[in-house]
DNA sequence: TTTCAGGATGAATCTTCCA
DNA sequence: ATGGAAGATTCATCCTGAA
């Protein structure tokens, strides 16, 4: 079951544990450069005036928690930037950062985040498919909440699934608009009342993008306001390890009832289609040496314009052009670059075959005898 | 005709004429609190490294202009803030700006709009209905830009012609999220070579939406940073003063040309002729994402000769096959293609139901609360 | 005249490995 | 660290020219 446990000096990482206690102190006692990923809903500094009611008079159950009071956009920005120099400096180099917000703070979150070092990735926009209308009709129905993406700095290695996100969004790539509807019905947790929870439990839909898109099974997942713990329950049904900090009893309570309810996905649900790029190399010679291609025999281009002789060392010699299958290529049609690969092709038994067939022939064997 | 005219010191306003200058100096030389919206398009910082090709190794025309290159964050703040507190001395009490941007310079934008004393309204995301794609594969599409509408500050009564935007959303709230295609084909303004005249030219429809949401005829918009004149041609259209400030003199040209062949429209011409939609996809991976089918799942085909297990990307692994709904259940019927939606089941209380229902309830949804 | 195939292109912070 | 080579990677729209 979920622990509670209170961490006073840098230790081992209390991994699938919510931890008691304001976020940035929490987050300096925890060994740096540990945690693959960070996702946060800070509070909003929503700054909401009187009370709102619905044309039919009833109230509006508005955000104004005492945790979402500030007395000033200063007082916001330097609570911003310690929390974010606390959340840098627990990344690893390779992590990255999520952070949501509304209009009324991720201006002030984003240009901190630029200003503390990170390098954004993208913004993400969520579009609510069944937002709060604009009861008073004076302004548009607030429909998104923007979210950013960032890597620890620039050049970070940062984790992408290219191929799981296009899997999910239908075979085409994912956009930085995501639409999704808010928390609501069974998965909107309840109190003892029957109230909601947390004013601000984000739907379990999002940390599912989140998580599938910019981490890997395994990965540590640390959430500094965790609230009613939407982000570890995600992680612990994807096989992610995760970390919350929340300072609010009543939160970590339905939160840990919550994550133990949870089960994990079996281990074949949770593999997700791989980018190429990930796929052993295997040099073009390999095929040569192995007999799959002989020395003299000839290959042609996509649209049959080009050919070229393969020769005993794996390199391609076309048009008084010596050099790799990439090279040739690359020359033969005037391009700065060229994937041989999927650019020549071979004849057998009267059809014309790329070549890349024959890498993935290698490579499926490699899969059921690894080495 | 559009007349260009150097103004050096406070004077009458110069309506309906394209200004030379730098934006700041000239606004200072306009009377204070004497216009009643601006719209800007600030250089974006963008930060471009090196070249980007396609995978057809074409190259990617980018905006590698002089005037969107910054030293660094801060030089590029106090610019913001600059012409921020000039624009913000020319609006009157009532009246507001739009500030479009990407998430290179947005966050500061945002900001410094705040720091000035203006008083955000609403975040309004551009969704592009055709954006170029990630070529690498390397993060997600960007598809979006984002507009900040704000009043000089906290109170103002700006203008909000509710209706108006309601009707052109066919009698719903208008959103904070607009879906609306980039600008191009006829609309695309081209230089004597055929190359586009201006890099970053926004499409009339954004500006049609904006003016006709924040002002009323006869009032006086300005754009500081007025390019090719989209500002200037749909305030003409829309039966609206404007005055464009622009330092390049190879824009001003374009536009004043442009502004020239603009007529106001009649009243029947804003009646505009909506297409009926077709019905939207959904992506498989939303049923999951949204936990109406669980990673790990079974789903059954037709007459329930075979299985196959859900996975976390929205693909489905049957038979030692992965792959989408539509390509396993062809490769479990030998056949060319298949339609999973109505080939695969999944068991709910006893009952066996083909998961396009779930799909169909997805579109209730989002049918009752258009985006 | 209509349809279809092919080409061009859009505010882009767009690779990874090994020597 | 740095340079060179391998090799992975695109969606919607509009226009042109052929059929």
């Amino acid at each position: 079951m979920t622990k509670m446990t209170k961490i006073t000096s840098a230790s081992a990482l209390p991994l699938n544990t919510i931890l008691d206690g304001d976020c940035i102190d929490v987050m300096n006692s925890l060994p740096e450069a540990s945690v693959d990923l960070i996702f946060a809903d800070p509070p909003y500094n929503l700054q909401l005036k009187g009370d709102l009611h619905r044309p039919d008079n009833s109230r509006v159950d508005a955000v104004d928690d005492h945790w979402d009071q500030f007395a000033s956009f200063e007082v916001y920005d330097k609570f911003t930037k310690a929390w974010l120099k606390a959340a840098r400096r627990l990344l690893k180099p390779n992590g990255a950062i999520w952070v949501i917000g509304s209009y009324h703070n991720i201006f002030r979150v984003g240009a901190a985040l630029q200003d503390e070092g990170f390098w954004i990735l993208n913004d993400v926009v969520w579009r609510k498919a069944n937002p709060m209308p604009n009861f008073r009709g004076k302004r548009f129905t607030n429909a998104h909440e923007t979210m950013i993406w960032a890597s620890k700095g620039e050049g970070g290695k940062y984790t992408f699934n290219y191929e799981a996100l296009k899997s999910l969004n239908e075979g085409i790539q994912m956009r930085s608009d995501w639409v999704l509807p808010i928390c609501n019905g069974g998965e909107r947790l309840k109190d003892a009342n029957g109230d909601k929870a947390h004013p601000t439990q984000k739907p379990e839909g999002l940390l599912h993008r989140v998580l599938v898109g910019s981490t890997n099974p395994g990965d540590v997942v640390l959430d500094p306001f965790f609230g009613t713990g939407t982000t570890g329950a995600v992680a612990k049904m994807l096989g992610r390890d995760w970390i919350g900090i929340e300072r609010e009893a009543a939160y970590r309570e339905v939160a840990t009832r919550r994550i133990a309810d949870v089960r994990k996905y079996d281990k074949t649900a949770l593999e997700v289609t791989r980018a190429k790029r990930s796929e052993p190399r295997v040099p073009f010679g390999q095929l040569v040496e192995r007999g799959m291609l002989r020395p003299g025999e000839e290959l042609f281009s996509l649209g049959n314009r080009h050919k070229a002789k393969v020769r005993a060392d794996g390199t391609l010699i076309g048009n008084d052009v010596k050099g790799s299958i990439h090279q040739v290529g690359a020359h033969l049609e005037g391009a700065p670059s060229c994937n041989g690969w999927t650019y020549w092709h071979f004849k057998r038994d009267g059809k014309v075959v790329p070549i890349d067939v024959l890498r993935q022939q290698i490579r499926a064997e490699m899969e059921e005898r690894p080495h």
